[in-house]
DNA sequence: TATTGACCTCTA
DNA sequence: AGAGGTCAAT
């Protein structure tokens, strides 16, 4: 490309093997930044991504990863609190810097691959989540990632990372500060601190939970607070062992993750499919339900007076099976990039229940799933495109009525 | 073993 | 009301 922003690095990659806007923020990791990018003057008839848009920034233990991306490149420098004494050492932290990326990234998986595989298998896939290109699993660290998801019960995406921002700055360790990138937006030169996520035994204490209840977590408070206690009750080293949960079996790693605090199934799976290796696990939630209610020919739930349908292990089993069924041995990476699309579905149209709720009384597993119709895909859209414009037009947010 | 409520807080 | 649930008591 054109040209390499100051102190970056550079490594070749197609935006389709790894989307950052979609990835960094769509519920995954909760500690990113991103900041938008001063646009240059825009010449006509370029491409889209030609330039990056926005940078990102995340706080590791002994540095601050920054990032960029253009349509077919990824910028990558990392920002240390003193200045490197030689060039030897200066080389040795990018490399360190590369190799850390492609770890966190999974960078030998062959996103396109898995898209074009998932598309084969299953028509929902190819008709509706295809044109959300570059969405992959991250390979998290195993504890930051617990704490997290321990904090994103019954929750939002915002609040969570609110919170997760704050137990940085509250008990993480001071990685760097930096100021914002010169052709930021921000108009501010102020330096900005950035905390890593805490180690463990910084959360033990009992006024931990106490603090957190200041923070505004709620009733998560005490569920990180004894998480990290009984790992450190239990453990020598607390990451270590949750490092080495990436070598049992999976029914074994869930097991030894369902005994933590605040962490049940959906949790648990989080954990195994985002830090523990098993990319073929599903979290199902209340969206992920919803969509295998809906798409995927699951038989009428036994309840929904209302309309609610109940989460219970019994349904949370069948969604998983069916899904992983589906999709095959990386269904945990299907599942994400679904959950994604419907993300930004909901946020166009608001969340629409099925009012054809799931007719079929029995369904074989091996059937093809239903064919969307064209107001389907309108509900996993993105943005409509001109051809679908008229008919999402005369489709607008669907209020949910009542069934009684 | 399977079903219910309660649970902190914030946002739409 | 409901949010990417979990826990504890029937």
């Amino acid at each position: 490309m054109a040209n390499i922003p100051k102190g970056f690095k550079s490594l070749p990659l197609p935006i389709a093997q790894l989307s950052l806007a979609a990835v960094l923020k769509c519920g995954q990791s909760f500690r990113w930044s991103s900041i938008p990018l001063a646009a240059g003057v825009k010449q006509e008839e370029e491409p889209e991504n030609a330039y990056p848009s926005h940078e990102y920034r995340l706080a590791l233990r002994d540095r601050v990863v920054c990032l960029r991306q253009d349509k077919d490149t990824l910028f990558y420098r990392a920002a240390f609190p003193d200045v490197p004494l030689s060039e030897d050492q200066s080389a040795k932290r990018d490399k360190e810097t590369l190799e850390w990326l492609r770890d966190y990234f999974q960078l030998d998986v062959d996103l396109v691959k898995l898209y074009s595989d998932w598309a084969e298998r299953d028509v929902v896939f190819k008709e509706t989540a295809l044109r959300f290109s570059g969405i992959r699993i991250l390979r998290q660290d195993p504890f930051e990632n617990t704490i997290s998801f321990i904090c994103s019960s019954n929750n939002h995406i915002n609040r969570i990372g609110k919170m997760v921002q704050s137990l940085c700055t509250e008990y993480g360790p001071l990685a760097c500060s930096l100021p914002p990138p010169e052709d930021s937006e921000e108009t501010s030169r102020d330096a900005i601190a950035y905390y890593g996520f805490p180690t463990p035994d910084k959360l033990t204490d009992e006024s931990v939970s106490t603090r957190l209840r200041e923070l505004g977590f709620g009733y998560r408070a005490e569920y990180v607070q004894r998480t990290a206690q009984m790992l450190c009750d239990e453990h020598e080293d607390p990451e270590s062992y949750l490092v080495g949960l990436r070598k049992l079996p999976v029914e074994e790693a869930r097991a030894e993750l369902l005994k933590l605090c605040g962490v049940g199934p959906k949790v648990a799976d989080c954990i195994l499919l985002m830090s523990l290796d098993k990319r073929n696990v599903v979290p199902v939630d209340t969206h992920v339900h919803q969509i295998a209610l809906k798409y995927y020919g699951l038989r009428g739930t036994p309840q929904g007076k209302g309309g609610k349908v109940p989460m219970t292990p019994k349904i949370y089993e069948a969604v998983c099976t069916k899904l992983v069924e589906t999709w095959g041995d990386y269904a945990g990476w299907a599942h994400s990039v679904l959950f994604t699309a419907d993300l930004r579905s909901f946020a166009n149209y608001g969340l629409a229940s099925p009012d054809s709720t799931p007719s079929k009384p029995e369904t074989p597993a091996t059937s093809v799933p239903p064919t969307p119709t064209e107001s389907d895909a309108d509900y996993f859209g993105e943005t409509p495109t001109k051809k679908r414009r008229s008919r999402t037009a005369s489709a607008p947010r669907l209020k949910r009525v009542k069934t009684e």
